[in-house]
DNA sequence: CAAATATAATAGTAATACTATTAATTTATG
DNA sequence: CATAAATTAATAGTATTACTATTATATTTG
């Protein structure tokens, strides 16, 4: 069966030229994309970029105005994506509980699966995700940023779950931060498993990180 | 009274000549400290630093082989510095849940009071801690670091709580996750409310951060 | 007081993260 | 189909960074 195509279309204030109108563009996305998780986004750069893509460095500047706006710009194609799946996921769920579990494993759970539609390989932007993206907001430009809208489509999904904690249990006071503590933990427990295991209890060929959370906000939400 | 002179003891891995020996060490400290939470990691240069303490480049590279390298000096300073206040806030105390409890604030409270005995100002660090401290550790390098001991001590205060945790509730089967969840969350939390607010819960003058984590715990582990 | 050590000063390097200019190529439209 | 407009490539250049290397001058210590 054909996939669904679906289309995620980010604001115009994360690029200078959109990347999706031309092949040059979809270019940009696709290598960086490769290359920052192979290189890490330190050693990334554009002129390196421009090398493996066969173009200019100057020409790529003409789409994100520094690599920082092109990191930004992945992470809020990620988070609009995860927005995607949530809606699929939890659509016809009546059960306020079910769909808060659903929600959750969305966001907890390893990407296998690269939808082959697009340009952009989502299991290897997962793992930029986990490995890059908090230094997208410890800038000193934070604020600045924000104020433009740099973060939208990840505040949409931490909303989205919130409101799912309410449903469960109308009186708990923090799902909020009971949903960004979910998110960010959740990254940070697939880098350590990899890199700092101690800091895990992760085995082998188990879920446990999507089981963990689970317990965690059910219980916590729990009157 | 007095405060109590504790001396925290620093790997010697973790810098080319120990900063403790002399003043311009000590000055290098005292002054980075300040100089990252004011233009942050990013802007911050061995050459700015050598400027304010009317020193050389060079000199400061006596001490650190890098800025990275210092960062994590600071870092793990930091974390020695919280292990002493976890056995000190620990002490004595025979009820496992309250010392656990104890634990968590330790682990997630704000620090409103500089110690003074040192040339380090822990208020200052502890911001530095939030802002920057991800980037030390998701380096394409993090694999030899860890393998030099650079980040032993985060590991032993994860290691610490974790066996209070145990202590609770013996059965409770991912310890460190949850600890290392709520170390990393309420860093993020406090990054957060001041600049995406809207991903927490945080309401002025309340400590909400810490009662939020407590609950979180004690409700996780329990069986 | 001499030797060892620490620090300062100076210079230099390869790379980064851009900007600016001009030229060549492609695409759109009248 | 021709011309303008837009896109891309090529080249060059800049200030800064994160260092390293060398030599000179202080300072400490045995």
């Amino acid at each position: 069966m054909k996939k669904l195509e679906i289309h995620i279309k980010i604001d115009s204030i994360l690029y200078t030229k959109n990347p999706e109108s031309s092949d040059l563009g979809r270019n940009i996305i696709s290598n960086s994309i490769k290359m920052i998780d192979n290189m890490g986004f330190e050693s990334f750069t554009f002129k390196k970029l421009g090398v493996t893509i066969g173009s200019n460095e100057s020409s790529i500047y003409r789409y994100f105005s520094s690599k920082h706006t092109l990191l930004v710009y992945l992470i809020s194609w990620y988070w609009s994506w995860i927005e995607y799946k949530l809606v699929f996921a939890t659509a016809n769920i009546n059960s306020p509980k079910e769909k808060l579990t659903k929600a959750i494993k969305v966001l907890t759970d390893t990407i296998t699966e690269d939808s082959s539609y697009s340009y952009i390989n989502e299991v290897i932007l997962h793992r930029i995700i986990i490995a890059e993206s908090a230094k997208a907001y410890h800038t000193k430009d934070i604020d600045a940023e924000n104020e433009k809208g740099f973060y939208k489509t990840y505040k949409k999904v931490v909303q989205r779950v919130s409101d799912m904690v309410i449903e469960v249990n109308p009186d708990f006071e923090y799902p909020h931060m009971l949903i960004s503590t979910v998110i960010e933990g959740s990254h940070h427990q697939r880098h350590f498993s990899k890199h700092l295991p101690s800091l895990t209890d992760v085995t082998k060929g188990k879920s446990n990180i999507v089981d963990f959370y689970t317990q965690l906000v059910l219980k916590t939400i729990d009157s």
